[in-house]
DNA sequence: AATGCGTGGCT
DNA sequence: TAGCCAAGCAT
């Protein structure tokens, strides 16, 4: 049985008052996604926001917005279009999802977003936080949301135990949350606390003494800011090994669309390997004739779950009459001189850029 | 409930 | 500099 943090009315209603008396004065108010505050302008915001930086997302929204200015065109575009426009982005599911949740926008709702907050968190890719954070900020619903900034906040203002990734942490977090969002300028209060947390309320070093909540912050009177929230238990991640065959036929190179789940689903990656022996069995199946094979430099690519150190090997190739080696429209040749509208990864978008002609 | 899912910016 | 981890969600 875990102790319920008990808060009185009248300490969250200071709490508010502090918060939106601060954002006035100080908060964020002119990132690309708060000038004209649509539902489905926040909703790309938010989930572009998710894991990533603002820093990092802002020239990814002007592209897809510029691109896919309306739901309705968002849901007429191609999958690999839409990826493209994720691409170096990462996790990938969240544009496969804005894609499938754009279609049935268009087709269940007429291309309006829907304003009933259970209806929003059906869609795939909008969990709760996600959800409340549109609805407020965009239409000033009132819902409470939950990122990763209004969590650290909250855990060092109430000396929450458990850290991100932990169901109890959360499962403390969200009552807080909700008890404190005011009725009144509800999106100016989440857009706040995420400002609070983003600028003031920092992981490391968190600037106190320009906190107007420290008068409710309880590891802020203890002297206990760093130890909130408390850190995750830190594990090893596996290495992993491959080799990416890169066959060559003029300035075009052979790529194949990696199924729609698991790493990169989704996105068009070079042919992998285990061992040096099976490129000959590749190269057959795929009825292409080797003239010669240059290994380039191997490097690692870093998830966040393992290493993968990348052995690339360019074939260069016989031309061939067109055979079926596109049986499903899974594999494509693309021409190195040209950009196609189709996601990459990272790490094959590197590949291309060091062949680019 | 814990893990899979990317990438790049910090320190 | 090699880790740590950021405006989470799905399973």
């Amino acid at each position: 049985m875990t102790n319920k943090t008990q808060i009185s009315l009248k300490s969250a209603q200071f709490f508010a008052t502090q918060t939106l008396d601060w954002y006035q004065a100080q908060g964020r108010k002119h990132l690309p996604w708060q000038h004209n505050k649509t539902p489905y302008r926040v909703w790309i915001s938010e989930i572009m926001l998710q894991q990533t930086q603002v820093a990092t997302v802002i020239p990814y929204y002007h592209r897809f917005m510029d691109s896919f200015p309306t739901i309705t065109d968002l849901a007429n575009a191609d999958e690999d279009n839409v990826l493209h426009h994720w691409t170096g982005l990462g996790y990938y599911a969240r544009a496969r999802n804005l894609h499938k949740t754009a279609k049935i926008i268009a087709q269940q709702y007429q291309g309006s977003f829907p304003e009933d907050i259970e209806q929003v968190i059906a869609l795939p890719g909008i969990g709760r936080s996600t959800a409340g954070a549109i609805l407020s900020l965009a239409l000033n619903k009132h819902h409470a949301i939950l990122d990763g900034n209004v969590k650290r906040v909250l855990a060092r203002c109430y000396m929450v135990e458990g850290h991100n990734g932990q169901s109890k942490y959360e499962k403390a977090l969200w009552p807080i949350a909700e008890v404190l969002t005011p009725k009144e300028g509800v999106a100016q209060f989440n857009q706040a606390m995420m400002d609070l947390g983003a600028l003031i309320c920092t992981r490391s070093k968190p600037k106190c003494e320009l906190c107007p909540l420290t008068a409710s912050c309880l590891a802020f009177s203890l002297h206990e800011q760093s130890s909130y929230p408390q850190k995750k238990p830190k594990k090893t991640i596996p290495e992993k090994q491959t080799i990416m065959v890169i066959p060559r036929i003029n300035q075009q190179v052979l790529l194949e669309k990696r199924p729609p789940s698991g790493i990169w689903g989704g996105l068009w990656c070079f042919l992998e390997v285990q061992h040096e022996e099976e490129i000959a069995v590749l190269l057959a199946k795929l009825n292409l004739k080797q003239t010669s094979a240059v290994p380039l430099t191997k490097f690692r690519h870093t998830f966040s779950h393992f290493h993968l150190d990348i052995a690339p090997i360019v074939i260069d190739c016989e031309q061939l009459p067109a055979k079926e080696i596109n049986e499903n429209n899974q594999q494509q040749w693309y021409n190195l001189a040209t950009t196609a509208s189709v996601g990459l990864a990272a790490s094959t978008q590197k590949l291309i850029s060091l062949l680019k002609p």
